[in-house]
DNA sequence: TTCAATTGTTCAGAACTAGTGAACTATTGA
DNA sequence: TCAATAGTTCACTAGTTCTGAACAATTGAA
């Protein structure tokens, strides 16, 4: 299976980031994935049960390009975490700021 | 013709407020408009001269619907204006936040 | 080893959205 | 009355998102 893909810390953009959490969904991923302060899978993370896995993996994917967020396999799991310190540096505050206002 | 739509204050969300933030014309559209402490119309808002103007009226509409921007007809033109007062009183610090980095 | 269960990705088609030229409306000034 | 200007609306195209189905990888049990 092809890696999966982060972007480096200076490639993380602004349009990026805010249209990552400019989804409801993929907000509060975030938003449970700062809460926990550890790693968390897909499924844990997903804001209800009964949304397709296929479109968890995307939105998955779209906050892992956006470079929201780190992903490692972990046997058959993929664990999960947010970016804090990359956001941070290239936008302090934003972060923040906007899951702040996350219900 | 109709006239335009503006949310109320407290039909403004953060999902909306995002993804129209998240388009880099629309955020160089609302940081001049910020800089400029004054209403602007469409053409003066626009970071570009060549941009089509049905692309930019429809900019416009999606900043115009976020309730970002505030639009009254002046003779033939549109003057717009950001509605900070709104915004902050929404979500303080936010749009400072933002537009700060914006380009 | 083999098999089933679990977790997530990839693919393809349907539904939706964004960008743009052309036609239109409204206002102004000559 | 006519031309010029500022924006909107419409219709079409191109691209994106959502989702079920098929697939891949890992694990634990038989």
């Amino acid at each position: 299976m092809a890696p999966l893909f982060h972007p480096s810390r200076e490639d993380i953009t602004l349009a990026g980031v805010l249209s990552a959490l400019a989804d409801p969904m993929r907000l509060r991923i975030v938003k449970s994935l700062m809460q926990q302060n550890d790693c968390m899978s897909c499924i844990e993370a997903a804001p209800c049960p009964d949304i397709p896995k296929s479109t968890l993996s995307n939105h998955f994917r779209i906050l892992r390009e956006a470079g929201l967020i780190q992903t490692t396999k972990k046997g058959v799991e993929h664990r999960n975490v947010v970016r804090e310190a990359d956001i941070n540096a290239r936008f302090p505050k934003l972060l923040k700021t906007i899951v702040g206002y996350a219900e």
